[in-house]
DNA sequence: ACTTCTGTTTCTTCTGGCGAAACGCGGAGG
DNA sequence: CCTCCGCGTTTCGCCAGAAGAAACAGAAGT
């Protein structure tokens, strides 16, 4: 079965609705067409469409666009990652309570991750992902630890072919990009040394499935000054024990 | 404007993504294509299309379809009921902790209402509607109480032209509808006597904008043992009550 | 073996998706 | 005042591809 089946304005017009629903504000027609690169007309009509379907919602007095109430409804009803989070809240929570910083879950969408759930630190100054929001693989900890342990020819689907630095501890060629991902499989967990965001540390262990498939992945954040180079082998160690026993759950079996 | 701009095949792929949302387990390419009506080719090109863009996933092993990561994470994101919840919730804590039973907060939507948020009673026995899931306007206290109050040519847009009763004690005639409509509005409060679910007594009160049109309701449900007829005459003026609260901090003036 | 049901593929018709261009409006600037 | 620009909305005609009937393939049951 190859992708011969796909309805070209169908697909066209859930990038319209991806544009959207990742933005997460209201946006104009003209930055809409702009962003997924189509041509106002057509964009024009599939956000027609969309609002017809109660998809997006089409404020009048802006002419500005937003997600509409029935996407959100249905993806409050999704049962989509509710077994994984489910499984995985226990050891999280232990995790958060013996570090008091955030701890987040995600798990693989091509080129990003997706935050599935997220276990907070108590403290003022806290890392704070987006409950459905996404960030690049590369610059991240959760993304690294993952892809690491996926077999190599499976790389490419989950890396840029190109890198955007999001900061200057960024990796700029997919080169020492490869490098990282291969020290992460051999050291069990991967590092975000300020890659994603500056002044933060994360540390990111994979969660495998019964079939020891990467299923998931689960990271301790902290600012960078609490997670310093004293501390992070016992954080490591950490997250890669809450990512053991989180799989074990799943009924993955280590050899 | 006019509804000129609807592409057809958006339109009928986006009524296969509402008959999964809303079916909320996994369903088969026969099952679906006999609930939207449309034939198996045609079905079966728009959920590849969707699989292909992460709003619906495909279980290979069993070829069941259901919603996907993408549309749980756009749902996740989006901002939608958001200000309503947060304004209204500190009065639904209120009323449930004034009575302890369940609080529902839900909107219009078509011939439905949607469940916005809900502040559950802490017994046992307790009524538990799901977060951004449906039922009809018109055998629903909510329903009621915000149709009630729309001017009476809007009602058809919120009525079925045919009742399906889903209970002994749901209305089987228009007529006798909109002469529980118009006692609604007299007393201020819609009132679901076991005609949603057998058993369940709920109490609904509409609330207001800024601009007085009507933006949502708030209702309490109650086994019907628990809101007998002694009960409800308070509770009812609380649900009154509360849905005012609500309305003035949206900027609601009453005359 | 045959039947039934499922999902997948093929083929041809003609509908309507598509986008360039035009239109209308409001705001900013000279 | 006028002109320009940028926005969203509308028009028009071509041909790409959406559409669906029919066939195919496989699995399960009798």
């Amino acid at each position: 079965m190859t992708n011969d089946y796909i309805v070209k304005p169908v697909y066209k017009a859930l990038q319209v609705l991806l544009c959207l629903g990742e933005e997460r504000r209201e946006m104009a027609l003209s930055e809409i067409c702009y962003r997924v690169a189509m041509p106002k007309t057509t964009t024009f009509r599939y956000l027609q469409t969309l609002c017809a379907c109660g998809f997006v919602t089409h404020d009048p007095g802006t002419d500005l666009y937003r997600i509409g109430l029935r996407l959100w409804a249905i993806g409050q009803l999704a049962r989509e990652p509710l077994h994984l989070r489910e499984t995985a809240l226990p050891a999280m929570r232990e995790l958060r309570d013996r570090f008091n910083e955030t701890v987040n879950l995600g798990i693989l969408d091509g080129r990003d991750i997706v935050y599935l759930d997220m276990v907070e630190s108590r403290r003022s100054l806290r890392m704070q992902a987006q409950l459905g929001g996404r960030d690049p693989v590369y610059s991240t900890a959760l993304g690294k630890a993952m892809v690491a342990f996926l077999p190599e020819d499976r790389w490419p689907e989950h890396l840029p072919t190109r890198l955007t630095p999001r900061t200057d501890a960024s990796h700029t060629t997919l080169a020492s990009l490869r490098d990282d991902l291969r020290r992460t499989r051999e050291r069990g967990y991967g590092l975000d040394d300020g890659e994603n965001e500056e002044g933060v540390r994360c540390v990111g262990a994979p969660i495998f499935d019964q079939d020891g498939h990467v299923a998931a992945g689960v990271s301790l954040s902290a600012p960078a000054a609490r997670m310093n180079d004293r501390a992070l082998p016992e954080a490591a160690a950490s997250v890669i024990q809450t990512a053991l026993a989180i799989s074990c759950r799943l009924g993955y079996r280590p050899r």
